[in-house]
Parts: C-alpha cells; structure tokens; sequence
DNA sequence: GTCTATAACCGGATAGAC
DNA sequence: GTCTATCCGGTTATAGAC
C-alpha cells in the first residue's frame, strides 16, 4: 500500500524525483501563504509548471500533500530537539523540550495546519495517524517519546514504561490540536497549557508509579491496549479519505 | 448566524416544512442505506421529487443534514433513555445506562456515522459541536449528563461536580468514536469498553473526590476550564466547513 | 414574500493520447 | 512521465411560480 523508495536520501537524481520535490514545494509554499483550501490543485500545478495531471501523477490526491509534509516536518523537529535534549536530564525538562520544540517548528505553517487535523481526525483517511500503526512517520515521532524517556532517571513501572511513549504521543497530539486553534498572540496560550500540562502529567506519571496504585494503573493500562487493538484495526479497506 | 424557529415544535403545517422533512427523512434513508459520501445531492432531491436547488433552499450545504440528523438522534435518545434511568439510583449504573442507550439509539446509522464523527471532529466546521457552545442540542447534550449526576447519590465536590457534565458528554463522545470504528459483531467491542471504562471513572470520581487528592484535583479542573475557554474562543469567524 | 426549478460554476479527480 | 479533455458532485445565481 506504500510505496518504499530505495535511494530515498541519496542524491535526487531522477527527473521523477525532482518534479515530485517541485510540487511539493510549490504546494506547501502556497498553503503557507493562502491556506489549503483556497489553494486549489490546479493552482499549484501552474504555479509548479506543470500540467494538473501530472501533479495527480505524483501525489494521488490532494491529502497525500499533507503526508508528504507529515514527513517534512518531523525531519525538522528532529535536527531541532534532539540537541536540545542532551542538556535535560528530568522527565520534566525533556517532556518541555519536546512539545515546544514540535510546536516552534510548526509554526510556520499555523495557517495552514487547521486542515492537518481535520484529516488526522478523519477516522476514515489513510493518512489518519491514529490507525495506521504502520505508519513510518508515526513510528518515529512515537519513538522520539521512548527517546525521552529512556534519556530520564524516572522511576517508572515497566507496564506503564512500555505504554507511555504511546500515550505521551497522543497527548502531544492533543496539544497541538489547541495550537491549532490558538489565535492568542504569539501562541502564548499554548505554551502555558504545555507548561502546565507537562507538570500535570508528571505528577500524574509519579503518582501511578506508586505500588500502592498498582491496581488502578493496571486497569486502565488494560484499556489503554484495547484502544490500541481496536485502533489498528480500522485500516481494512483500501479507501481514500472521502469517496469510494 | 443560527435561524430560529419560533413555532418548532408546533404541528408541521406551512408546505415548507413539510418539504423540508421530506428531504431530510429521504436523505438520512439513503445515508443509512448506501452511506454518506455515496449519496450526492442530486440523487437526493431525485427521490424526494424536488429540484436540487430547492434541497439547497432548505439546507444550505450538505453538512446541515448531518446537524438535522444530530438533533433527531437526541431526541430518540432522550425517549428511551429517561424512562431507563428511572431504575438506576448509583452513578455506575446511571452512566452505563445512558451510554449504552445512546449507541444502542445509533446503531441504525452505524454505517454513516463515520462521517459524522469526520464533521464533528473538524474543528473548522460550524457544525463541531466542540467548538460551539451556543449549540442547543450540545447543550441539551451536557444536560443530560447533569441528569445522570443529579440522580445519583455519589457525594462529590463541588468543583468536580461543575465540570463533570462536560467531562462526561466528552468521554461519551469518545465512546462514539471508538463505536464507528468499531467493526465486530454486534459491535460487542464497543459494549465491553463501556462497561471498562465506566468502572473506571467511577472509580477515577470517587479518588478524585477524596479529600486527599483536592490539590491534584484543583490543578486538573483549572486545566479543563482553559481547555474550555480555548475552544470556545474558536468560533469567531463566519466561514463554513471546507471552503472560504 | 415564500417556495421551486434550471442552468451554470468551480475544483477535485480520472482517462487516455503522446 | 507528461499532457489535454472530461467527468462528477457540491454549491450558487437567478428566474420565475405560487
């Protein structure tokens, strides 16, 4: 169902590869600049030099735009947080690190990522991030939490330690989504609630970690995986986003 | 920006309305039968005998279906669900029953409401019911829940008791969510998680309100308001759904 | 002034020639 | 790999009927 590119980083010879680069770049310029949906497919070709068509040709519909920029993106806030980590040391600072770093490297885009929820919302779009486990992106940007983790002296149970790079995902997800809608000067809302939700979930992370709520953290651990499960699941069919 | 009716509920007399009802029973007909995206417009106005522009008379686009079909649901909901909870004197039994009843009151649509929930979780869309809180059948939602507190005999603070409705009207929604993804028999996935997760959040209400547990309490209530304030602060623009 | 119908427009998507 | 021509369906403009 995906396409694996061998020679992915390897110098874009093909003239495949650099007109697919073109469109991209082309699209993701004029979705900062007008948004994504008054930029038009059309629009975008012509401005890229191409025919409609062969933008079709290179990205099957216009959502799949929005996955190559998935990828983009995390490429960015990797080169930024993975330095900035090496200075932290709590779970607490790490935690800090990463969401405002996520959230400062999106900033460009603000415009235009009301859209990128709309379709990461959509239970039915392949580009939904929350379905496809096998999503390559997801795998990482879920992965850069265990990296977090692991790099913490936290305490933490193995059962809770083997869900929470998963859920500190989900959660990252939700603040971005109040990005999303943050039109407060400078997103200064968003950072508190980061600030503020991070020394929440901290405490929170502490307080399961007691033996003495063993219990109840198994409980709801339990529910967590049915989540998952249930979660994985949806990708059975082969349907693009909104028709058949 | 929302029409109000003042004679609603009064017998359907005016040709309008009756026009109006038409094409919604025979729209939400085709929804359940051949599913949302399938169902143009124009097949739409087809089988009710009426032009395509007169469907757009009554509905100005064809996400305000969808809003019709919200209201009608509640309605059914509400039918089967206040008798219900006439048996129920504890929190646990009163939240399982209204849960239940309200998937068991979807189940027709099931096939449809994948959409539903692409719309509702759009945050640009007029018709999220996150972001307006101006919406009476959201309001009628919430409502229903205060119902479901007030009922019961769990001793609750008051601070938690203020923001429970809320809290509970988003868990229920997300039980919905988990249900239209929810492809096994008899949807006995969906069933199973809510009597998980009711177990859970009673027993979650009950630590919370352990006096015990008030600063932690506080400080996660002071983080569900400005989640609140935030979306509220959404709704300043006119522009519908997709387009501008 | 409330309702209904017809004929466009617009933009995403596809077919098929080169 | 690239183009042109076309489809299709949501939406709108507008004319007129009741």
């Amino acid at each position: 169902m995906r396409k694996k590119k061998t020679t992915e980083k390897a110098t874009k010879s093909g003239k495949g590869d650099q007109t697919k680069a073109l469109i991209l770049e082309t699209a993701l310029e004029m979705y900062r600049e007008r948004g994504y949906d008054e930029t038009t497919m059309r629009a975008v070709a012509q401005k890229a030099n191409v025919s409609l068509g062969n933008a079709y040709y290179y990205f099957r519909s216009k959502e799949y735009l929005i996955q190559a920029f998935y990828e983009r993106l995390h490429e960015s806030h990797l080169k930024v947080v993975l330095p900035a980590l090496e200075n932290d040391k709590t779970l607490k600072a790490r935690l800090l690190t990463v969401v405002r770093t996520k959230v400062e490297t999106m900033e460009p885009y603000h415009q235009f990522a009301g859209v990128l929820f709309k379709t990461a919302a959509n239970p039915q779009s392949p580009l939904n991030p929350f379905a496809d486990e096998t999503d390559p992106v997801r795998q990482a940007s879920i992965n850069l939490f265990d990296i977090v983790l692991a790099g913490s002296k936290a305490r933490i149970p193995n059962d809770l330690r083997a869900e929470l790079p998963y859920l500190l995902w989900v959660y990252h997800m939700g603040i971005v989504l109040f990005w999303i809608h943050d039109s407060s000067p400078k997103h200064r809302r968003t950072y508190r609630l980061i600030n503020h939700t991070v020394d929440l979930l901290d405490k929170l992370i502490h307080l399961a970690s007691n033996p003495f709520m063993r219990p109840l953290r198994k409980q709801a651990l339990r529910l967590v995986e049915e989540l998952r499960d249930a979660a994985e699941s949806i990708d059975d069919d082969d349907s693009p986003g909104e028709a058949a």
